[in-house]
DNA sequence: ATCTATTCATAATT
DNA sequence: TAATTATGAATAGAT
């Protein structure tokens, strides 16, 4: 149907594919609505395409649910039971791996060791020695960057000091010959119209823990 | 498609709707095994006629289960039931309950610390030393015991070294005796049922580790 | 069930 | 991507 007959088989060209599917998919879901309203049957059709996307018809007297419970007592297949035997499995293996895991932490935190032998807590204590070179190596590092900032904030204050005190002087000469261009205003009355002034520094950009 | 254009709309002749039925039933089950085939898709399929038979079609490479799980999963609707919804959330509570522990895990054992502050890293480092302290409480526990042991050997050991000493003097004398008594059998010529023989001594129970 | 006139779905093309 | 169209497929009604 259409320019030409094809094979029944997978068609390679993805863009083909793709295309043919939507067409495919569109004329299918139609057919399922007319079937159910020319015949009141009951459909559940769900299709997945290669993208993962999920299409769906249901005939509006029913619900999936419904359609699969019906499905459950018509097969006679134990659809459910399979799937809730898999969940009660995969409970139970995680669960197993928690206590596991639970077991382990207690042994590190030093808690439920009473029936443990010397070989395991030479292991244990390892494992903690281990743990606690690597979180001390972190805390150095952590101690370097906090020291080379104390250094960079005295140097930083250091320049700070200086720069402040040289304000300090330069504002001084300037009041100093601001008076003294005052008393000229006065006798020559006239006057300037700026005053230097000296810029703040930025302060500099420092390592945060 | 047929001699005449029909109406979507039920089919109240109840043969000609059962014929209808059937035809289409077999034209839509076709066109999914067409589009399964044709483009990779994945298809589940059911339909229940009036008169309640089921007829059903799912892609070969998966299962009714494999495609109610994706619809789950991809739908967010509440498919399964009540149950199901119970196991489902436990599963993940436990799931998240085991990732926590994991990462608690790997930072005791100093994995995975590059993301740690300097304040965790000294609560850490406070559990992995009272765990420390307390692995080597219970070390030197076992230390006192092997001292003790070592020590009721070593009494024992005197103990017995006393004994057998004492045993070979009296095997000593034993054999004296007897050479002084088989010379008076040779002598008498006469016979002594039994000889007196020493018992070896038992090793006392000793605590084990 | 089988047959066929007719409508429909769609593959190729634009 | 969205129309168009020639063609094969599906099927309604007849047998």
């Amino acid at each position: 149907m259409g320019r030409g007959k094809i094979e029944i088989k997978r068609i390679e060209n993805p863009n083909n594919r793709h295309v043919t599917y939507s067409k495919r998919r569109s004329g299918i879901i139609k057919k399922a609505k007319e079937i159910t309203v020319l015949c009141d049957a009951e459909v559940s059709l769900v299709i997945f395409g290669t993208n993962g996307k999920m299409h769906e018809y249901c005939s509006p007297s029913t619900t999936l649910i419904d359609i699969m419970d019906k499905y459950h007592s018509k097969s006679g297949k134990r659809l459910w039971d399979a799937k809730h035997e898999n969940l009660s499995n995969e409970i139970d293996r995680i669960k197993k791996e928690n206590d596991n895991m639970q077991v382990e932490l207690r042994h590190l935190k030093g808690e439920d060791i009473t029936s443990l032998g010397p070989k395991e807590l030479i292991l244990l204590e390892e494992a903690l020695d281990n743990g606690l070179s690597s979180i001390r190596g972190k805390q150095m590092e952590y101690l370097d960057i906090a020291t080379k900032n104390t250094e960079m904030l005295e140097e930083e204050n250091k320049h700070l000091t200086l720069v402040l005190h040289q304000q300090e002087m330069a504002m001084e000469v300037n009041r100093d010959m601001n008076d003294e261009y005052q008393q000229r205003v006065r006798e020559y009355n006239s006057q300037m119209p700026f005053a230097f002034r000296v810029q703040p520094i930025q302060p500099n950009l420092q390592e945060r823990m």
